[in-house]
DNA sequence: CCATTTCTGTCGGCCAGCCGACAATCAGCG
DNA sequence: CGCTGATTGTCGGCTGGCCGACAGAAATGG
């Protein structure tokens, strides 16, 4: 399996025929977000959809202690809130926090179920990304049931290069997402030290390296092996 | 919040309006299945829409280890092998396999996409849907995340009270459903035996009930009480 | 440029919950 | 109606991984 070949969150408006587009930014408001600005969470109405123009924006999950749980990270191009603003009741159970200083369009629900009705392709495009997006939490969520804290973090990362990855000259894939331990371990359900040395045994078995600023490159041949994976699980600390 | 209130899968047959449901009995196949029997399987490609008429079926994943990962169970009216059909690449992620003899309406992927087309409320009938569903994972993930095991059964039985329970005379919820406890185990990412454990421990709080074939009743308000979970938790084997 | 904050790396203690084991009970079926 | 397999209930030992703690490295922002 290629990273390539792998689900993929649609870029929604690239995927909009020109029409389309130009029929969406026509009922669309346009915002720019400082980092660590919160475009909508959880309790609020879900009365807008968005698309992501530049910048980086994380949807995440807040349990009763605290806890951000994270479900993904939106690429300019892509659409967020867009669960909650189909699905007529109830308002946001998640947040949307801007990363990086960021552009967004709002569009207002009722102004996009409009569009849609009017847009079957857009409509069906709208079908694709969710089924894209629950094809995805689909394979969270038995990573969380059925495997240990080091094939979750190698599975992370396959997802993460499918979805954030550059292939580089030498035929490693660069991670082009910046990305803190703690916030791994938000996406896996483990703690910031299991990530740790999860990486760092995945580093010693010689399937990824990292230089000093963290960056993360792949050698995908070998961690998408599964194989291997059970290979980084069994031997775990047991490596000099 | 009650029940009601939850988070529920839509009836996608009923909420359908008559004409629509008309043309979409139309260009759909009809067909029996045993109980056990499988509609579709993991790898299989996902040209069909199933709906279920009677009966009921339910959705898995399967790990590499052979671990069934239940994701949710479909009842009359609804819509199931969605998201492999409504995108585009890839083939089947999850089994579909019914819980006891069954009917289901089945529908070519090409043919329900031109369906939508020419549908639009049914189209946004199907975002709605998915988003539904996206939502419900998310939940489960913050669940399976955030909670210790007792409180996760908990959460487990007020998901399961909105979508398949019935008040009875006295107030309380009935659970429509028959689960062995490795069932909801394998709902909950836990095993066989602390699903016991916990359900008794609910039970000696008098948070629920269960009669001599193991059907659950549920009091309600004391369940879905988020003091209550957290003192479910807390007092788990403390108490006598 | 330094000061402050954030992040990575590593260790050891501790415990929730997995696992195996076994008994009792229940459901389905010839 | 008794046989057989499935399910529930309970116990103890073992361990993966959480948690707190602390040091060093690296960003960040005056």
């Amino acid at each position: 399996m290629q990273p390539e070949q792998f689900e993929r969150f649609s870029d929604f408006m690239a995927r909009l025929s020109a029409h389309d587009r130009d029929d969406l930014l026509h009922i669309a408001a346009q915002r720019n977000a400082a980092k660590g600005e919160l475009i909508f969470q959880a309790g609020s109405p879900g009365n807008n959809v968005y698309f992501l123009e530049s910048g980086r924006v994380k949807i995440y999950h807040l349990s009763l202690t605290g806890k951000e749980i994270l479900l993904w990270f939106c690429v300019p191009g892509e659409v967020f809130g867009l669960a909650e603003a189909c699905h007529s009741g109830g308002g946001r159970q998640v947040y949307a926090e801007t990363c990086e200083s960021s552009r967004v369009l709002s569009v207002r629900q009722e102004d996009f179920k409009t569009y849609l009705a009017a847009h079957p392709a857009a409509a069906l495009l709208v079908n694709d990304v969710l089924a894209c997006r629950l094809r995805s939490l689909g394979n969270v969520i038995q990573s969380l049931v059925a495997s240990d804290v080091n094939e979750r973090v190698a599975q992370l990362l396959v997802r993460l290069a499918a979805n954030h990855g550059r292939r580089v000259p030498n035929g490693d894939v660069y991670l082009d997402i910046r990305l803190t331990h703690q916030e791994m371990a938000n996406m896996i359900g483990t703690t910031r030290q299991s990530v740790t040395s999860a990486l760092n045994a995945l580093r010693r078995l010689g399937v990824l390296d990292f230089d000093d600023r963290h960056r993360l490159y792949i050698h995908s041949e070998r961690l998408l092996d599964k194989t291997a994976l059970h290979g980084a699980a069994a031997t775990k600390r047991h490596t000099a």
